[in-house]
DNA sequence: GCAGTATTCTTGAATGATTCCAGAAACCAG
DNA sequence: CTGGTTTCTGGAATCATTCAAGAATACTGC
């Protein structure tokens, strides 16, 4: 976990203006990956006090566009974000809980980037998402 | 395109009541591949005039539940339909125009569906997004 | 270190896809 | 044909996200 420093650091190299929300936002989204807005809004107001979630908007888009964090948005849930981004791992969602883990990518370097046909696209980008029960359901569900 | 009685001894084969809005929803999806509710809404709407939003959703849902349509929902897309079920194809979307594509699955049969480290998930499916800019969109960037 | 300027944050309201609710209508079994 | 259940209608509610305008703050050059 990146010190406050390292934080402002990264904003800089991202030619990102060095603010407290910002701040707090970058480290509220290293320390609970996969988090959803909301509870990126309370970490952050808790670590600042009353920040308006415009701002945690805000900040989440332009940490976004600068490609510090991922947004991840599957079906039937709101948007989480996490810090790891550039190294193509993908994710498993649980169908019942919701819970999010990673997964590295399953045939080494960047395979997925690869399409059969790409019907013109130029592509850039390959997101795959699989689908399942965590452990904890799993047990629940053959009981 | 299958015919009207055909739809019809789909929704019976799903053990679905056969009714005329879901006849038509079935038929518009079928007819245009990876439409947003709205322009489902409007097609039903030709084809039986007024029909309730609210139906709509509620065959969209039924349908899916049953497996006879697809639910696909890129990050800051609304949802969408396709009536391709069981075939594991995935899909390219256009970053800037938001164009939807098929792809058949690049490397086979299903590979995708297994992950390098499933977290003890049991994993089900495998859905692949891949992100790119459409010919037209990518032609038109390059200017 | 300090003013100027552009970006960012606050507050509050709006948007829009989706869902909830209650009652009316339609479908299927016997 | 009738009963009972599922589905559709109409309208309102929810909730994540975005828009807008003014106030505050951070970087740039002096």
């Amino acid at each position: 976990m990146p010190t406050t420093s390292e934080f402002e650091r990264i904003l800089r190299g991202a030619a990102l203006r060095v603010t407290r929300p910002r701040v707090a936002v970058l480290s509220a989204v290293h320390a609970y990956p996969h988090a959803d807005t909301e509870s990126i809004i309370g970490v952050v107001r808790a670590d600042l006090g009353e920040v308006s979630h415009q701002a945690v908007y805000d900040v989440l888009r332009a940490l976004t566009t600068a490609g510090l964090v991922r947004r991840i948005q599957p079906s039937d849930s709101v948007a989480r974000y996490e810090a790891r981004v550039g190294d193509n791992h993908h994710h498993v969602v649980c169908r019942s809980c919701g819970l999010i883990a990673d997964v590295d990518c399953a045939v080494g370097e960047t395979p997925c980037l690869t399409a059969s046909d790409d019907s013109g696209f130029s592509i850039d980008e390959a997101e795959v998402i699989y689908w399942g029960l965590c452990s904890g359901c799993s047990t629940a569900s053959n009981s």
